[in-house]
Formats: C-alpha cells, structure tokens, sequence
DNA sequence: CTTGTATATGCGAAAATCCATATATATAAT
DNA sequence: ATTATATATATGGATTTTCGCATATACAAG
C-alpha cells in the first residue's frame, strides 16, 4: 500500500466520511452512506469505488444491497490509521451517525456464513 | 484540527515525502529538503508554506537558514499518524534518505538554546 | 413480463490542484 | 556597496479531481 495513494483516498471529506462511519459500523451498504452523509447517490457510489480499486475497501452483495467493509488485509499501519482517526474525531461524524440512526427501514442484514 | 484538512496535506507526494524525512530526522531545511527529494526550491519552498499554514510544521529562522519540524501542538492522534506512517514506510524514503547523507556541506545547526 | 428499488457508470462542465518560470526579499560574506 | 546564497511569492497555464445529470445494470416483487 503506497502511503501517498493511501492519503489522496483519506483526502476527500465524502471518502473520509464513509471510511470513518464504516469503521464506526463495521459495515454499511451504499444507501445507508447516502442517508448518513446526505449525498447523492452517485456520489457516494463512485467514491466508494474508488476507494474498492484502491484496496481501501471490500464489498459483498446480499440481494439488491452491496455492503462495504475496510478491507481486512490492509497493512497493519493503515488500519491503526483509520482506527485512530476514527477514535479520536467522533464529533466530525456525529450528524452522519444521527442522520443514520434517524433512517427507517435499514436492510436487515443476513450473517454471511452459516 | 479538521481531519479532511490533514489528510489533504498527506495526500500529495511532495509533501508527505517532506514530512517524513522531518519526522525522521526532527528538522530539516529548505535546502536540504530540495536536495533530498531533488525538486526544485519553489516547489519545496511552497509546499512547506502550506504545511506551515495548516500548522503541521513550525518553522524558526537561523541565519539565511529556516528549519522546519512538526509542530509539537499538534493533536496526537496526528502525530501518531505521522510517526506510524515513518515507522512503517522507511523504504518510501530510502532514496531521499540516501540523497540526504551523500549531501556535502550541510547547514551547522546551532543549538536553539543555551 | 412489468414495475420498483439499489447500485454502477458514462460524459461534459466546473473547480481545485500543481507546476515552471520569473522575480522579490533577506541574510551573509567580501 | 556588491555579490552570493537561501528562501518566499506572483503569475499563467496545464493537469487532475470532483460533480451533476442521465442512463445502464441487477435483483426483487407482483
């Protein structure tokens, strides 16, 4: 993982967002961003993509959802990087996590195995 | 410090190459920073202006001589950051490193007090 | 098969970023 | 004072990034 290209991902306040309340939920799908950030939603599905391409994120499809995790074979140091970011800064995503609680029909999610 | 903000500061090549070797060897100068990435003065000169505007880097004048370091007041969990990034990316850096020492002629520091 | 929901992508415009070059400032040395 | 070195900044242009909108794809439900 090049520490640059991993920046320029952590570089845009939507990519940020979604890494940051992903890490918070442990797993989120595209329309749950949308509603938490209040974006559109092919804005956030090609920041999301990108950040797929750049190995920053997994993604599973479950029925009509596609979920998306931080990519648990990251390098030690990114990982501690996001978590640290994330630790530290709750009050920057706590609209998104309002906005995300206030949300009414969540897809309900299906373990992935078993 | 807004994280979006740091993070843009990290994302460019030029810059976080600058901010690692600072981070490594505790202050650096413009020229020496020039001659370790081998880019030219306005370039370093005017991506350690921004640094210093973010307050990412503190800067103290000597002589015809300005040293920069990471600005001790900066929120930990950026330092941290930082310090995790150098720790585990020190091949990134090898070549400037390399550039760095093969360096004739670098500036005596004097000591910044007593 | 048709409709509705979730997600992805193509494309042109707008905005932001980055750079090379020239030049200004400040200090040091002679 | 003149010259040399170190650093900063202004400017215009090139490149990259981001976005909005339209549209395509995939799956589910009826």
């Amino acid at each position: 993982m090049n520490p640059v290209q991993f920046y320029k991902c952590l570089s845009d306040e939507t990519r940020l967002r979604c890494l940051m309340l992903i890490e918070h939920e442990g797993e989120l799908c595209v329309c749950e961003l949308t509603e938490a950030l209040d974006e559109s939603q092919p804005k956030i599905s090609r920041h999301l993509a990108q950040l797929r391409q750049c190995e920053l994120l997994i993604d599973r499809k479950q029925g009509q959802w596609v979920y998306y995790q931080i990519n648990p074979s990251l390098p030690s140091w990114a990982k501690s990087v996001l978590q640290q970011t994330n630790d530290a800064n709750q009050t920057f995503l706590k609209e998104n996590l309002a906005n995300l609680s206030r949300m009414g029909d969540r897809p309900n999610r299906v373990a992935t195995c078993c």
